[in-house]
DNA sequence: TATTGTTATACTCTATAACTATA
DNA sequence: TATAGTTATAGAGTATAACAATA
């Protein structure tokens, strides 16, 4: 167990260091839930966060996406291509700035991504096998660390 | 489930997934940082998930390493190749098994993810910024999430 | 026969630089 | 001059299939 192995090294941790590596692990289930949804709709993981990003109903331009990405604008070409050549987004243009090009969810695109969005939002094992009190207790720290007021 | 549909589009969910959802969002800043990280030290994301899987001191076999990255075995060898001719990691034979290879770090290799591990397991501002109570109260809870007997 | 790792192939992702059309 | 998006290029990631060595 490299964590073992770490600890030695780096002597006791601190409760907020543990908590955080506790809730990486805890949070690497997306990662393979990502893969398994990509694989599932015939998609690639940039795709499936491409779209996840995309809200409903809303226009978002193409420099915005790639910064949620993070990769470069030029790489978004190519995966709003391949989306679009799919028909689940469209480009449109800015009224305002005819250099940006706007990208939206198609309705098709809208349902694939209520699909996926169901299977992400679902809670893992290890929130579920928390007592109902412990998930409320839980919610609530993750809430005022978020800076949400309660 | 077309409940808990319903629940989720009018915006009220429970207290389980708004934890998770919550946890996910958080844990989001871990993928930036690997993004950092794999720049910094003019490695590839995948590269750094590689040299991050591996623990000191320990042998992995390769398909091992395959299931971590949920990559198939044939990456690996691509991802083994550039790290191995980079020095960071070393193939050696399996005694008990011909037909396998374990990888293991060279001290440069463990010396590059010692300075990794440093960056990724630093709390991001959401974890420091909660009172020192809080900390614990949210680690405690993640141990009994993971099912560690506290 | 089954498995581990490699090789070959084809496609996608990613960064950089050069280009266009706008601003 | 600067910016948004495209195109071109090169290298890396990814899955599939075929293969050699080993079990």
């Amino acid at each position: 167990m490299s964590n073992i192995i770490d600890l030695m090294k780096t002597g006791v941790r601190s409760p907020a260091t543990e908590a955080w590596v506790l809730m990486r692990d805890i949070a690497i289930v997306n990662k393979a839930r990502v893969f398994a949804i990509a694989s599932e709709f015939e998609l690639y993981p940039a795709q499936v966060h491409a779209l996840y990003t995309l809200a409903p109903g809303e226009e978002m331009p193409m420099s915005s996406l790639a910064a949620t990405l993070h990769c470069d604008n030029s790489n978004v070409t190519g995966i709003v291509d391949r989306l679009e050549a799919r028909g689940l987004i469209e480009r449109r243009s800015s009224p305002s700035d005819r250099r940006v090009k706007l990208i939206a969810l198609t309705p098709e695109g809208e349902a694939m991504r209520e699909r996926m969005r169901e299977r992400l939002d679902t809670p893992p094992p290890e929130i579920e096998s928390l007592s109902r009190a412990d998930q409320r207790a839980l919610r609530d720290l993750l809430r005022r660390a978020r800076g949400d007021d309660d």
